[in-house]
DNA sequence: TGGTAATGCAAGCGGTTGCTTGCGGCAAGC
DNA sequence: GCTTGCCGCAAGCAACCGCTTGCATTACCA
């Protein structure tokens, strides 16, 4: 029962923060969000700090289920399924990730919280790319610079998070529905990093080894 | 002498909130920031909010210099430079930007204060793209179609404005340099859409005439 | 049946916040 | 010289903030 009464407490508290942030985020306001009261917080949490500080690891300790194949095998369905979860996840989260950035100036804790899940899903884009590259989807002698693929992931990746963050409150700038932009920019950036064109060869060289010989290829 | 106080107050109003946010941007510190009385800003502007909200529409009337070219003769080193100039405005409002967007919720205002230039920003991209197909650097038998074109210029916009508001408190997602991910930004957006492609061919064009005859190209 | 731990309720305390009032100083314009 | 308008200063007010205290209630366990 304790349990219980602590998650409602800890849910609320996330729900009137992400309305109202750190200083608006009352003890009162949280109390009656959670339908409990307010000194039932002070005695299960210590102190209002403690408490919010407590949410934010919470917060963070949520993990996404999304994860790309070991193998790549359709980089562009592989990349556009993942973004989309990633999306839809910032898209949940945007408005307490947003009162997060406001507040990391006074309590950075704020800051790592709201950084810890796109750093992590940036680890994972980063995984796979270079998988890409072990399979031949991304080669050396490629148009684009080893520099340059790895600026290529920050920018599907800080794409993805200003979509996500900003397409609500800025309708001048996302004019096309999610679907359509998130599988433009898998596609832009497979093209920056030379992947869609290897695709074309990788499809040639198939057709040539099918017609040329019975072998399976690899 | 009063104008002067005016403006010194809405200054410090900014600054005050850029590290406070609405609620915190206190009164008695926005005046012991300008070096004013507290009973000074009551009497000029009224109230807290007045004040804040003319703060906010000043804030948005702040133009940017940096335009592209009417005729497009280099799109990657143009596109550059205009990249460069709006990251570095970015950077020097990020704190007022990381605020405003959480304090969106509550006041409305802020939004649009905060929408209003990368909104501004994404129309001067989206003319300038406009220019490029005009002139042949984007082709529409190119590899990408126009939707895509669309979505490779809010992906830009998206990318640098993640870099210029995330970089200072994600060190894990940017770890090039701020020039080199810019152009490398540029140089992935242009092959996106074509452009570089069509810059090697115009080169190669370019060549032939002067090889096979003296004409000047236009 | 008695002890114990968790909760609700009412009240309050010291501090902060937005805002007001009253008063005196001080430069500009007639 | 006297009005007028702007400013600083001190004081204070009502509301809200985080947090505490004392007491009654409830549920569980020995």
């Amino acid at each position: 029962m304790n349990d219980d009464h602590r998650h409602r407490i800890l849910h609320a508290a996330a729900r009137v923060y992400a309305q109202h942030g750190w200083r608006g985020a009352t003890t009162r306001r949280i109390a009656e969000e959670a339908g409990v009261n307010e000194v039932t917080l002070f005695r299960q949490f210590g102190s209002k700090d403690a408490l919010l500080d407590l949410m934010m690891r919470e917060c963070s300790r949520v993990e996404q289920d999304a994860t790309f194949p070991q193998e790549p095998v359709d980089p562009e369905q592989e990349l556009l399924d993942w973004v989309t979860v990633h999306h839809t996840a910032l898209v949940g989260m945007r408005a307490i990730v947003r009162q997060m950035m406001g507040d990391a100036e006074e309590h950075p804790d704020a800051a790592d919280c709201a950084t810890h899940g796109p750093s992590a899903a940036m680890a994972r884009v980063r995984e796979y790319v270079v998988r890409l590259r072990r399979h031949g989807w991304i080669t050396e002698s490629g148009e684009a610079s080893p520099g340059e693929v790895r600026a290529a992931a920050t920018m599907l990746m800080g794409a993805v998070f200003a979509d996500g963050m900003n397409r609500d409150i800025m309708p001048m700038m996302f004019t096309q529905p999610v679907p359509e932009t998130l599988r433009a920019y898998v596609r832009i950036f497979l093209r920056g990093v030379g992947a869609l064109q290897e695709q074309a060869h990788r499809a040639a060289r198939t057709i040539e080894q099918q017609s040329t010989s019975t072998t399976v290829p690899e």
